[in-house]
DNA sequence: TCCATATATTGACATTCATCGAAATATCTG
DNA sequence: CAGATATTTCGATGAATGTCAATATATGGA
């Protein structure tokens, strides 16, 4: 017997919801979803600013900013001592409409 | 000395950072987001035709589906021996909007 | 009642991940 | 060069997570 369920027709395009979830889930941390709220208010801030912001110790920022990084979420801009990260706003609006389109 | 970056003006809203962080966590999972763009093609499906659609066993989208419906994201009708599970669209969409405003 | 089927739960296991302390790298200043 | 500061990387550790096999629960049919 066979429930009453729709046919099944189109199959899940597993490559694009592999990328799509590797991207929610850079975003899927309070830390890293606080870095970007902050980020969002201004252009370019520095790790010891970003750190402040949180109660962890400074390298767990630097690797959550890696992860939002490698994401291709922001980008850093060194100068002399300091690491200037910005949000990649374009790159993430079209990221997550794309996702919403999925959805 | 410090750095030249701008004021230390907003804080981040933690509560909603977790709150957020915890919905896009239970989409960030390929199975999951499959899970979601399958149902958004129809109005619900029952566990057999959803289980068919990906490679893992029953159990392990069972498991994933308690997880969606913990968020929110879907509920279930059960009817007779078949679950029946549909997108919750309007709390899907206003969730996601919701975060799409945090960036 | 007895058996088959649909789904959920449990327990175990391997992997990933967030965090920390410590050390390394890099840059500026004296 | 030597010391100070900003950031990154490394190693370890405990917690969370995805998966499976086995079992349990529930429903319908013979």
């Amino acid at each position: 017997m066979r429930c009453g369920c729709a046919t099944h027709d189109g199959a899940v395009d597993r490559a694009a919801a592999d990328a799509a979830a590797s991207l929610l889930g850079a975003l899927a941390d309070p830390i890293r979803l606080g870095i970007v709220e902050l980020l969002s208010g201004h252009d370019r801030l520095c790790v010891c600013d970003i750190s402040a912001a949180f109660p962890v110790n400074q390298p767990t920022i630097s690797h959550h900013l890696r992860l939002l990084r490698e994401a291709g979420i922001v980008d850093v801009v060194r100068q002399g001592r300091w690491s200037h990260y910005g949000l990649k706003r374009d790159a993430l609006k079209r990221a997550t409409q794309h996702i919403l389109r999925l959805i």
